[in-house]
DNA sequence: TAAATGAGAGAGAACGTTCTCTCTTTTTTG
DNA sequence: CAAAAAAGAGAGAACGTTCTCTCTCATTTA
């Protein structure tokens, strides 16, 4: 994967430690090429995201992402060696965004709160598109992008099982200690439960509530009551 | 879908009726060409949906589809006026498919059950395969791909919008009576309950629950206690 | 025989990617 | 320190492939 990596300059990373702007393998990690570097590369996966978020993975060209780059085709090769890769990058960070969310769960004393929080968290940063232009559902677009992909993609696959693999840590650890402190009735089972909740989160986002005129905070009850539902069934149904 | 028609039939209506002989509008509804024309596009869309699961709406070409279909594109097009054409067919069929499920809803007597059984419906028409080879997951994947398009292509958008409306209407009247019997709590916000329930039924068909080890009969109790839940929050909450 | 049907070559555009070349910046050399 | 050399960054034409769709011509059907 890191090709262009030059036996030459092993030579010049002994000799001259002092100049940290030459192109030696140092250099390329904290100098000012390497910053360039990082800049570009961000450059091109933001005009990736929007192209993408515009007409999809398969249906954005790479043409289409050079010009909303700025940038010509042979420079944009120069960062990243395939469009598999840009899809490939962006799958990952956009699926790691959402696992982040889940660790503000363990901090919490109550999973309740805690899972209404990370509920109404994920619809906030996932649903609504504060940060720059185009569509206001563009995070639920991408999301939708992301799985749709991932059902015919190994290498996509790869990325969303393996950030899957966290949550799942994550919300087993939190309901773990929560069930401890009898929070959780005994006889739910937990894959079911973590099954369950992570198809209610996909579906939220995929609808989008925020854009279709349903505010965050009128959510509120609504996780609250589907998590007590969940984490506690016998006392949901006994009062039937 | 279904039609019984009589091979007899064109052929005596164009021997009576000499004028209009061949390609009219009568004869390609009720006729034997008509029966052939069908029994075309049918085959057609089957070999396009395969196509379409494997590699997506965008990924499977056309080439792909004639092979599938056993058919030349000379042949294909002539019963397709394009791809879209192809697309959007698919797309309704699938959405429609979902719809209709609902209809048995206002057949049940109590809310609750009627919920919980168009849940487990929809898990096993929508998530279970079980026509014909391919992935188990056959159908979570065309509704992926048909959400996905939905976001970005009006024809496709406007044919969802179209049976989300149908979704909608009967889901409110079902709501309605139930409100009437007292099923429902008055505090619930009907707008906010059917845009929650659509989009955890959607959640859980993407996730496609059978497929990953969860049977159906498991998710029985789910439901109803998510349908208890959101039906009647107060009850839900007031023993918390 | 006349219309319907289909096979298959292939047109023309668009695709992802690579190639060549120019310009700028950095490093080495005298 | 100035000149020469090397390397990096980028532009844009061009590559081979694949795309959707059309055209021609042969075969089947009534």
């Amino acid at each position: 994967m890191v090709d262009h990596v030059l036996p030459k300059q092993a030579a010049n990373f002994a000799d001259d430690d002092a100049d940290d702007t030459s192109h030696c393998f140092v250099a390329k990690l904290f100098g000012k090429r390497a910053r360039n570097r990082e800049a570009q590369e961000e450059r091109i996966l933001n005009a990736a995201i929007t192209c993408f978020i515009r007409s999809g993975f398969r249906g954005a060209s790479m043409n289409e992402i050079c010009s909303e780059a700025g940038m010509s085709p042979g420079a944009l090769y120069r960062y990243f060696p395939s469009k598999e890769a840009i899809i490939e990058k962006i799958s990952a960070a956009h699926r790691q965004q959402s696992a982040e969310i889940l660790d503000r769960m363990l901090k919490s004393d109550n999973i309740i709160d805690a899972i209404t929080q990370v509920g109404i968290d994920h619809v906030r940063q996932m649903s609504l598109n504060t940060t720059g232009p185009g569509p206001r559902d563009s995070n639920a677009r991408l999301f939708v992008e992301v799985r749709a992909e991932s059902m015919r993609n190994e290498g996509v696959a790869a990325i969303c099982e393996l950030h899957e693999g966290l949550m799942r840590e994550k919300l087993f650890a939190a309901f773990d200690a929560a069930k401890e402190r009898g929070e959780i009735d005994p006889i739910v089972d937990m894959e079911l439960l973590v099954a369950t909740l992570a198809a209610m989160g996909e579906g939220i986002i995929m609808r989008n509530f925020p854009s279709q005129g349903v505010p965050v905070e009128a959510l509120e009850p609504v996780f609250r009551a589907l998590a007590e539902a969940t984490l506690r069934p016998t006392k949901s149904l006994e009062n039937k």
